[in-house]
RNA sequence: CGGAGCGUAGCUCAGCCUGGUAGAGCAUUAGCUUUGGGAGCUAAGGGCCGUUGGUUCGAAUCCAGCCGCUCCGACCA
């Protein structure tokens, strides 16, 4: 069978490269690590932006913007935090390039006093800020979120998942008190979660992170993690419990109604980019990328089938009404994004097109459907049957007054069932033993494995590490211990003793 | 930074082992035909074979360095 792209997901991450390539969603760029987000792929973080921006501000936040580059000494405040980003971190050390032996380098007479780090993440920069805005309690909580970018020197970097450059939100916020902070971060890990499920209609599983994998800093560290089609887990959000650690190391502090001065309790919470390798590695197929309507830039593209004769003139005027009349509608709060594809290529490869950059609905417009008053459709999420593409014919009344709407709810619907019947699926409970754990992750690294869910006495110091290098060796890491945990425990997995947590571990991204 | 593979037309690749004037398919351009869905035929354009050097009468082909990409490690909320 003829399919729009040349690789299947047997091939999982050659598949995901050409899903990016042929979806036009993103493509490598002169900087090593860093990408070109396409219009495409960026008309899709722009949709995520605004629905989360939404959510952000809905729960009291505000946006602002701190500056890219964080003074050197700002970094090294917190002992940790330093430690974990020291090995990836961008530095600007001059301000002034000059000609030197016919090369164009940095001028030595230009060397910045204190050299200024790019911002791996920001907590240092707006750190210092709170320090000067946070006095009473009355000037909290502060509730604060940027859009920014931020740069963390990866090795072996991967479009949209793991780049030197990447696109995130960050929000940052400070309390009075240590429940008001926890009660925060798990209040945007809530918004993480019913976003990525309700938006991206891709199902997660929130919990909270093992002292190892801690954001550096983070008293707490918690995650959304979703399972792709390929069964690694990908860690779609996280949102941390800072505890006072940056609060004292930046001086963030505020007098209580009874005159005391009181260290502030501090949060961090973000989602990135990523999140669009996740959609793609949720929903795409072997025709390309599949986009849930929610965050589709298009989600109605029309496409006329013209051939350069007269009756040309009819089909085109008869697919404007149809734009017109469909932008009137309105889903998920908003109108209809509807598309009349007027570029001058062959119909035929336009429809391809679509079909691989995962528009939720193409129509496509004949003579015939003109003059008749029909519209011809297929669902991007139901686009074959068997090996034939499926398209079906209503009058365009009916599409209007019924089917579009309904067709885009459904098709958002169907996308996050599929995809919370591969993870409910795919994560196996009772394996108590680590004969067991091997068994389920024998064999090919290509074959499909799912996650386990398991019954630890989360150890930790030394017997986590001890845990974490076993682990290692099947290539398996800790992914998070969900939030709805049993009322008893299995005796530990790996040491035998009574068990206290149950946790997912499987293979990551 | 270690291991492996790769770099030839806009794209996907063949040719390299065994050195002798650069190939295919797709895409592009033009003409004709076709027209309910990824069309056919004919013709044309397009390449200092990643880069620098070496061996040779002669290098896409053999050798070495460098650069870049992909995969596996290490690293990575």
């Amino acid at each position: 069978m003829q399919r729009a792209l040349d690789i299947n997901r047997t091939r999982f991450a050659d598949w995901y490269q050409a899903v990016v390539r042929d979806a036009d969603m993103a493509e490598t760029s002169p900087v090593r690590g860093a990408m070109v987000i396409k219009p495409w792929g960026y008309g899709v973080w722009e949709q995520i932006q605004q629905e989360l921006d939404r959510r952000i501000k809905a729960t009291g936040h505000e946006n602002c913007y701190f500056p890219m580059f964080i003074p050197l000494s700002f970094i090294a405040k917190e002992a940790e935090h330093v430690e974990g980003f020291a090995k990836e971190m961008a530095i600007v050390t001059h301000h002034r390039l000059k000609m030197i032996d016919g090369k164009l380098q940095p001028d030595p007479d230009a060397k910045l006093e204190e050299p200024l780090v790019v911002r791996p993440t920001s907590e240092t920069i707006i750190g210092d800020a709170f320090a000067r805005w946070v006095r009473s309690h009355r000037d909290l909580p502060l509730l604060i979120n940027q859009w920014a970018n931020v740069v963390r020197w990866e090795m072996r970097p991967r479009l949209f998942l793991r780049t030197t450059e990447f696109l995130w939100q960050e929000g940052h916020t400070a309390h009075a008190s240590e429940a008001e902070a926890v009660e925060e971060t798990r209040k945007m890990l809530e918004v993480y979660r019913t976003f990525s499920e309700d938006t991206l209609a891709m199902p997660v599983i929130a919990g909270e992170k093992p002292e190892n994998e801690r954001f550096p800093g983070a008293v707490n560290t918690y995650s959304i993690e979703a399972m792709m089609q390929d069964g690694k887990a990908l860690q779609a959000g996280t949102s941390h419990f800072l505890g006072t650690h940056f609060a004292e190391a930046q001086g963030i502090k505020f007098q209580d109604d009874a005159g005391t001065v009181t260290l502030c309790n501090t949060t961090s919470w973000g989602v990135s980019t990523r999140l669009i390798g996740g959609v793609i590695m949720t929903h795409g197929d072997d025709d390309g990328l599949r986009l849930p309507p929610a965050i589709a830039p298009k989600q109605i593209v029309i496409v006329p089938m013209l051939r350069d004769k007269p009756e040309d003139a009819d089909v085109l005027k008869y697919c404007e009404d149809l734009v017109a009349m469909l932008r009137k509608l309105s889903i998920f709060g908003q109108p209809v994004r509807a598309h009349l594809d007027t570029k001058k290529i062959k119909s035929a490869e336009k429809r391809w097109n679509w079909v691989r950059r995962g528009a939720p609905i193409i129509i496509e417009i004949g003579p015939r459907d003109a003059a008749g008053g029909n519209v011809t459709y297929m669902r991007r999420d139901q686009l074959r049957e068997g090996d034939k593409i499926k398209s079906i014919a209503l009058p365009r009344q009916e599409f209007l007054e019924e089917k579009a709407v309904q067709l885009l709810a459904e098709i958002q619907h169907g996308l996050y069932a599929e995809a919370k019947a591969r993870l409910d699926g795919n994560i196996r409970c009772g394996v108590t033993d680590w004969k067991g754990v091997e068994d389920y992750y024998a064999g090919s690294d290509d074959d499909f494995k799912g996650w386990l869910r398991v019954s630890w006495s989360k150890p930790t110091a030394a017997a986590l590490d001890a845990v974490d290098t076993k682990l290692k060796g099947l290539k398996l890491t800790i992914r998070n211990a969900p939030l709805d945990q049993p009322a008893s425990f299995a005796p530990c997995l790996f040491t035998g003793a009574a068990g206290v947590e149950e946790i997912l571990i499987g293979r990551a991204y």
